[in-house]
DNA sequence: CTGTAACGGTTGCGCTTACAACTATCAAGG
DNA sequence: CCTTGATAGTTGTAAGCGCAACCGTTACAG
């Protein structure tokens, strides 16, 4: 059956299997601490930045914010990361790790050191940085929304 | 804080960022339908290819068999597909499009050309065609599991 | 001030999902 | 035949998710 467009050629669809199977397999270094993707996610974004508010990690990881919510209590429950009251607005809530949070950070992120270098060896060093790139233009233009 | 990695050039993150982007902008094309994205990839194939089993699905869609078979059930309810098993093994059933399922099909299927040259023209035609050499070679890899 | 709109974050609810256990069928060896 | 093990697909259940509605706070126009 002919069809208007080519499956195999649809970005979206590559997009999705491609980081579905990174993710997936990366998943296993942390699975086992009972760890959600987006809960990683966050770990990793505050490990990066010292402290966000969970308004700053939605439109850093452009995900929605009641995900972010729950897992930042769940983060917050497993004591990995606390909160406080940011002086001057009431509304928002500075996230901090804690030291708990700071060592699971920098393991896991040991384990994704490893994992994206064994990713680029598979590319090729070159590749991947084009690749880079290339998502990152496509995150660009798609962040307006 | 010094991190071992850097998170923005961490591919499984910005595989799922430009992934999840994309796949969201382009559902709005059948949210209004009511699908949701795999029931979408299910149709999309079935629409490729003609007829396939749930296994088959599975198998090219890197799903996992429990989604697909869920998605299957609600096409066949929306009367977008319909089952028939298959002669000489009686575990396995036939998928195939309706009437109904083609015309879907096709009618999503030009929305999701217009889209995707509407990302290849942001992207430049070259380093599109590339970026689907590179994730078609990190599926190939990530197969194996 | 006061009303109104915007913002930061949480909660309720129905739906989807993942994981494991299950049924049914088939294939191969003894 | 009969057993053992693999395969195709479904189902039970607990958990995560998206969406909309919500509370408390802040900004600002009149």
């Amino acid at each position: 059956m002919r069809q208007d467009f080519d499956l195999d050629q649809f970005l979206p669809y590559l997009l999705n299997q491609a980081a579905e199977l990174t993710s997936a397999a990366f998943q296993e270094s942390y699975r086992d601490r009972g760890m959600t993707r987006t809960e990683w996610r966050v770990l990793a974004n505050l490990g990066k930045q010292g402290s966000l508010t969970a308004g700053q990690i939605c439109r850093i990881t452009l995900t929605d914010k009641t995900k972010i919510s729950r897992a930042v209590q769940r983060l917050e429950l497993a004591g990995l990361l606390h909160r406080a009251r940011v002086a001057g607005d009431r509304r928002q809530e500075s996230l901090t790790l804690t030291d708990a949070g700071r060592i699971a950070c920098h393991q896991i992120g040991k384990l994704a050191a490893g994992f994206d270098s064994g990713l680029r060896d598979t590319l090729g060093h070159a590749e991947a940085a084009a690749l880079v790139q290339v998502l990152r233009r496509l995150i660009a233009k798609g962040q307006g929304r």
